[in-house]
DNA sequence: ATAAATACTAGAATAATGTTCTAATAAGCC
DNA sequence: GGCTTATTAGAACATTATTCTAGTATTTAT
């Protein structure tokens, strides 16, 4: 095998064993140790690769949040009216979230607290992403379908009771899945930024 | 002055000074050296009164929620109306957000992992609370007020865009605190779980 | 009032664990 | 085929949370 086969393998299979731990017990709690024994990686290739233990976390954290806007953007931008695309967008957190819960809890945990690189980094495709979100809006938000708010809140009115519900149910205090409570959510939130003109 | 105040003159010191840290820099960032510095206290004194430094978290924890959920109460049960009661929920952790941001980031953080003697003595007073709000809900649920819904589902609904707005605020990302955009938090709350008939 | 028990303080010593460092190895490249 | 560079290896190190033993002050009981 070449060697950059090699090396991606051995990232991935770090990053893949570090998520494990981290969604099971935390960054803080995970030993650096753990995660070396059971990727068969050594002290030396980890902190090569990775710099630090945040580095692996702040690596999972960038790879999951492009792999959730990108994944949002194909299942809104095809919607055509407002109360479609919001439905889209709830559900499809519900959805996400329901399939992958360990990365899921890792991304809503907060624990990641990303370096300046991590930022910058992450700030190239995110950019894009809120712009194709942005545009999505403003004809809804033009013909009066959507109420005019503080950009600020839309995020936090269309996703927040989402999100709440889905660190309940991660954190294992509810039998009811996203997915299956996701038309309730989807219909909520509809109400919340719906005009009511 | 008696031990007994110097004691708990002690521990509120230090659970003071931790708090700071903590919603600073986070716990795992905080220094147990640096907490004893900054309060005045021994090595010995902190673990005879804390156990560890998650020990200082926990009982800032338990206290915070506390006062949070009693203050509530105090918001919520004179309202005698579904909406009014909804509104005055999410009004109140607006208010409750900002004027104290770091116990509420702190709260809000998810770093706090407690132990399972710390989940009991939370329970003690968390069952009264959770009681106290479940009849007041009750009768605009039978009424036909408020949607019924799985009993998980009202705390996300009615506090998730609030929550989330808060977390955004709370990192520096909007200027708007929860305070300045409560009522239509709280106007969002309400139509997202007012029954439609 | 005195003794015994208990709660608390103190800080040096310890242990756990993340990270650095130096050397060795192997792949890619001219 | 030799040179450069990326990667691997793991022992040594540094940091920092926690334990431990001893000592001190306060309360309680007789």
């Amino acid at each position: 095998m070449s060697r950059k086969n090699q090396t991606s393998e051995l990232k991935s299979r770090v990053m893949e064993v570090a998520l494990g731990h981290f969604s099971e017990v935390g960054i803080e709690r995970t030993n650096v140790s753990n995660i070396l024994t059971d990727a068969g990686c050594s002290v030396g290739s980890l902190y090569h690769h990775f710099g630090n233990k945040e580095g692996i976390a702040e690596a999972l954290f960038i790879d999951g949040v492009n792999q959730f806007n990108s994944r949002l953007l194909e299942a809104l931008l095809p919607r055509r009216t407002a109360s479609t695309g919001i439905k889209a967008i709830v559900t499809f957190c519900c959805e996400w979230v329901t399939d992958q819960p360990e990365l899921a809890g890792f991304l809503l945990s907060r624990e990641v607290t990303l370096s300046d690189n991590a930022k910058l980094e992450l700030r190239k495709t995110d950019r894009e992403f809120g712009q194709s979100i942005y545009n999505w809006f403003v004809p809804h938000v033009k013909s009066g379908a959507l109420l005019e708010l503080p950009t600020s809140m839309y995020v936090p009115l269309i996703c927040g009771s989402t999100l709440e519900y889905s660190r309940l149910w991660l954190s294992g205090r509810n039998n009811r899945s996203p997915g299956d409570v996701a038309s309730i959510l989807a219909e909520a939130a509809w109400q919340s930024v719906k005009s009511s003109l």
